[in-house]
DNA sequence: CGTTCGATTGAGGAAGATCAATTAATGTGG
DNA sequence: CCACATTAATTGATCTTCCTCAATCGAACG
């Protein structure tokens, strides 16, 4: 695929002009103050109680009977989806801002687990009376919905990421994911630490751990990523948008459609 | 993979039973009442503007200002995702009594297409109508919040299906849950129509169309699908609970992990 | 210092993609 | 109504990617 690391070349020379290739490094986007007042909304509005977690506590689990959301005010976490036969598969990640809970709603009791990767705090709020303040406070309603709204799109994004790009990509487009949610949250990227094993990381993106530690080793090779730490799970990207590109590159020779 | 067409063969005869394999046809869900009752309240509550689509119509494209919300009253849906890059993803099927529009709430734009697969009726409201409904009839915010917790949990489904599920399984999973969305709605299911190519299908499942062709040609060749009219697009599925234990007996050997 | 768990790397095989040819269904214009 | 074009679906042959199996290595921990 890439034993040449050659980085998104700028579309092949005779090639139709339909694919801008967009590589002037975007616009860096911080969330920090929508998501700080998003904070105070609802501190502001709901009782809260705060609630710090260390790695591997839940926040809640699967079969619990869903009574309170949760409000990430620090630390990471992954969502676990089990199904009936025994599968679990991590079908998201939350940061700083995110929600936690929505999937308790319908029936009253959750269905996946959420867990904490690494030290943090979450502010849970009973469902009941966050309801019952919606009423009085408007914006809460228009905070909830662009939280859910936000999550239907990062699903959508996870979807596209597994059904449209080879292994080696969709592990490069997660590691952006993970670098842009931590900056737009004003967190540092100039060491990152992976919180997911392979195995994790694999089983997120429908591959073996094998597959994954072969697509880390590559970008490292390429120098797309580089390794800080001792171990294999400290590295930095120097630069994110050439991790991207290296993304749209596994796609050249598919593009035209319709 | 499955060229003996063995059906979820009951366990191997020595394996652990921490797979109780539930086999007994579960009870068929229901959901006609529930969702007549959605569509009603809405409708007491906002008006509504009815709107009758033909198949390959919009009810709204990526880009387009969001401005208001549709109900399905009627049809079938399909939810195209497309990325900057050229790609495009159906990531959900949406039927009667889902919403469409979620995806424009956060920035005021959508970033989907919403397509009628076949001849079909929306509601659409105004969606700040519905946001000042909602403080009088609370009511309402459960409802809203409901679709939008159901929409997450479809994706997590889809994404599963995806990540832990062979070709063959995939598309057998599909029928599945295509059979049991028309069923919940009290739809015929003795006659169901794919509305999707199998390209859009392939799409959808994150496989190549030639594959999705193969393995409807071996789902047929086991009986568990049958073709009905003369074009490969009207199909039965004789036992919906069978189907779904070939998706089971594809995950076999892997299950035991933690 | 040995044990354990996670990560890396290689070799071989299998699932699925790609390329290509054929058939079937649908639509168009004469 | 028929010849023709067009699009969808099927099926086969080959090739690539990724999975599986296995060995090795490294770091962390008791």
């Amino acid at each position: 695929m890439f034993a040449t690391c050659a980085p998104a070349a700028p579309a092949t020379p005779g090639s139709t002009p339909a694919l801008p290739q967009r590589r002037e490094p975007r616009a860096p986007v911080f969330d920090g103050h929508r998501i700080a007042e998003s904070l105070r909304l609802v501190a502001d509005n709901v009782p809260i109680q705060r609630r710090v977690l260390r790695a591997g506590d839940t926040v809640y689990q699967a079969g619990q009977r869903f009574t309170h959301l949760h409000v990430v005010n620090a630390g990471m976490y992954k969502i676990v989806n089990l199904s009936a036969d025994g599968r679990d598969q991590i079908v998201s990640l939350k940061y700083r801002g995110d929600w936690l809970g929505f999937d308790g709603i319908p029936e009253g009791v959750h269905d996946c687990d959420a867990i904490a990767l690494d030290t943090g705090e979450v502010w849970t709020v009973s469902y009941d009376a966050l309801t019952r303040a919606c009423a009085a406070a408007p914006a809460l309603i228009g905070l909830l919905h662009g939280a859910m709204s936000r999550e239907l799109a990062g699903d959508r994004g996870s979807l596209m990421s597994v059904c449209s790009l080879p292994a080696d990509a969709r592990v490069a487009d997660f590691l952006c994911n993970w670098a842009r949610a931590l900056s737009r949250r004003g967190l540092r990227t100039d060491q990152i630490t992976l919180r997911l094993t392979r195995a994790e990381i694999g089983n997120y993106l429908g591959v073996t751990l094998e597959t994954v530690s072969r697509a880390i080793s590559r970008l490292a090779r390429c120098e797309l990523i580089e390794f800080t730490g001792k171990g294999r799970r400290d590295l930095v990207i120097p630069d994110v948008d050439g991790l991207a590109a290296f993304v749209q590159g596994c796609l050249a020779p598919v593009p035209a459609l319709h």
